[in-house]
DNA sequence: AGCGCTAACGTTAGCGTTCACATTTCCCTT
DNA sequence: AAGGGAAATGTGAACGCTAACGTTAGCGCT
């Protein structure tokens, strides 16, 4: 590269080179790019000719300085391994691509620090929203994002307050009536599989539920185990060595006949653990989970659970985002995704 | 916040407000938040408080403009439903972070065009490296990252030849291996459940394995199903369902018993189809799978596999492109993560 | 005192785009 | 043929930061 010239550049094409190239202006080489039905189809022939020769492609970076507008979403999930979040992500990714969005994503492994430094470091790249996971946050994420006066969505529950815009399902409700369920099937010492106590509101509010539930039948509510406490021994708060576990627990501790989980994962843990015991499923122990995974539908028997649609919060968070950016003071209501029994042959 | 620094601009406090408030030039508050260690102490300190008085945060998409790193990864999977990648993607988010990098992620729903269109919408925001799942690329594809001259790294693969650089696992010998594992357990009538035909080599590779496997002990070959092909069924190419699916299919099709899948959620799913049609496992048909999941060590009976290390593979991959950009002539050579044969119960 | 060396900090000139506005071109009307 | 208005294109001036190099301060050494 014998280059003698003073420019920093990154050996790409520029703008200015494709303009010299055409024959036109720097602007209407950028106007071709990005709004091309502005620049008359011949000079937009040309300019993409022009471009094409010297392989030039629109440096971005450059753009959202000059704009102000990055075109980029922040999402941040307490994991990436948790298929819980997977399927939410894939509905962000697919309503974010057609929008000409992109977005980086950042796991905060259910720490609040991380997740402010994580907030921290997107806000920084001055992203044009940000997608958080659940309500709870510490108060330095909140400040940052206020003071940033970024759009922000908060996923997977419908209880606020909120930082911004919302969008999940009824956690307290949907956890009574799969409890409710449990009881009318004729279950009375009903286990329940939590996440580890670190006060993340959307199990929060299902193990209020339940606690409810059962109060309300006149039942005792003190059968929780949380397995997963040690996190060391896990990679994920979900698991389905959580749920073996948690099972083991349950029936260390307890005399029970029925067990919930706060995962499909962790039920579907339990369930294999009755296979391993030679415990019959419903007859002996009934197993209901949380979130219609895929797996809920294919063990044998099936699992009974609460149907989440976790693709339409994903897919409604991007929308919601991408509606307050092109309309900066809509005011945009909490998107209730709803939620539903299933029962299968496991209770 | 009764401060005039809300000039033309986003309304962000800027470095030349933070050197105005401080009293130092505004290359100094560049360098107190890029190489604090350059400063002396006291300037640092001084600058660093009136930085927190006006709430700033350092621009990157301007820092990026004029440095010419972005200190962004882009990463570019298949799926993100995947749980095979998910590890791996876990293991990247793992060590950019410690190394200060940040991935956006896309998919490409196993389409060519599309994987083009991700990679010329990530080469436009000039990321410092780029990650590919597999060896096999649109050609447009390839030209573009040529032409970018963006550092790459094809990851699951160990068979070349290569963009740049890699990191894997022997397919085909991994597939020979658990396939000489079926024959030495005494099966004979071997089925295979495959990826849909695509392309993708890992998976053209794991078949060969197989092939020439059953070839050399003299076995038949032509016992395979693709359940998946029927793609608008499924939402990814992995799935418990088209596990049951293929097992159906072969039962249809031939006499088997024992069959292989080109991954765990497959062979859990054929597992799973096994004892809702009350087929002994592994008396009556063994069950093997690929990627040894958490799920494979879980199902009764466990499930053998071959163990990859996907979350390796996603560290490494994140290792190597750091490698490379920190020193750009680096000869940076494949990674072979390895594999092993995990036998349980299911055979 | 004079010299040189280094650490600390400052100045200048971009990085490659877009914004806001100014100017030109083109086509239609009368 | 002239005028008017919209469509098409052009002209600086940012956007907020960093590379490269220049300057100054501080210190030890002879």
């Amino acid at each position: 590269m014998a280059d003698n010239s003073i420019r920093r550049g990154m050996g790409w094409a520029t703008m200015a080179d494709v303009a010299r190239e055409a024959g036109v202006s720097l602007m209407t080489v950028s106007r071709v790019y990005k709004r091309p039905e502005s620049v008359s189809p011949r000079t937009r022939e040309n300019v993409l000719k022009a471009g094409a020769r010297l392989g030039f492609l629109p440096n971005s970076v450059a753009g959202n300085l000059a704009s102000g507008k990055t075109n980029m979403i922040g999402i941040v999930v307490p994991s990436l391994r948790n298929s819980n979040n997977a399927t939410s992500i894939q509905g962000m990714a697919d309503y974010l691509r057609q929008a000409s969005y992109h977005f980086m994503i950042a796991n905060t492994g259910y720490s609040l620090e991380d997740e402010t430094a994580v907030v921290k470091a997107f806000v920084q790249r001055r992203p044009d929203g940000i997608v958080l996971t659940g309500t709870r946050h510490g108060q330095e994420t909140v400040d940052l994002l206020k003071a940033a006066g970024v759009p922000v969505v908060e996923t997977w529950e419908t209880k606020g307050p909120f930082l911004d815009m919302a969008t999940g399902f009824r956690n307290y409700e949907a956890a009574r009536e799969i409890t409710a369920h449990l009881i009318e099937r004729g279950y009375r010492k009903i286990g329940y599989i939590d996440y580890p106590a670190i006060g993340l509101t959307r199990y929060v509010e299902r193990l209020a539920g339940l606690k409810d539930e059962l109060k309300a039948a006149g039942l005792p509510s003190g059968q929780i185990v949380s397995p997963l406490e040690a996190q060391d021994l896990y990679q994920d708060a979900s698991s389905f060595r959580g749920g073996a576990v948690g099972l083991q627990m349950l029936q260390g501790k307890y005399d029970i006949d029925a067990v919930l989980c706060a995962s499909d994962i962790l039920a579907v843990g339990a369930l294999f653990e009755c296979q391993r015991q030679g415990i019959a499923v419903p007859r002996q122990m009934a197993v209901a989970g949380f979130g219609d995974f895929e797996i809920a539908a294919e063990v044998h028997p099936g699992l009974t659970t609460i149907r989440t649609n976790g693709y339409q919060i994903g897919w409604n968070a991007a929308e919601m985002l991408v509606q307050r950016i092109l309309q900066p003071d809509a005011d945009i209501p909490l998107r209730d995704v709803g939620y539903e029994l299933v029962t299968r042959g496991s209770t």
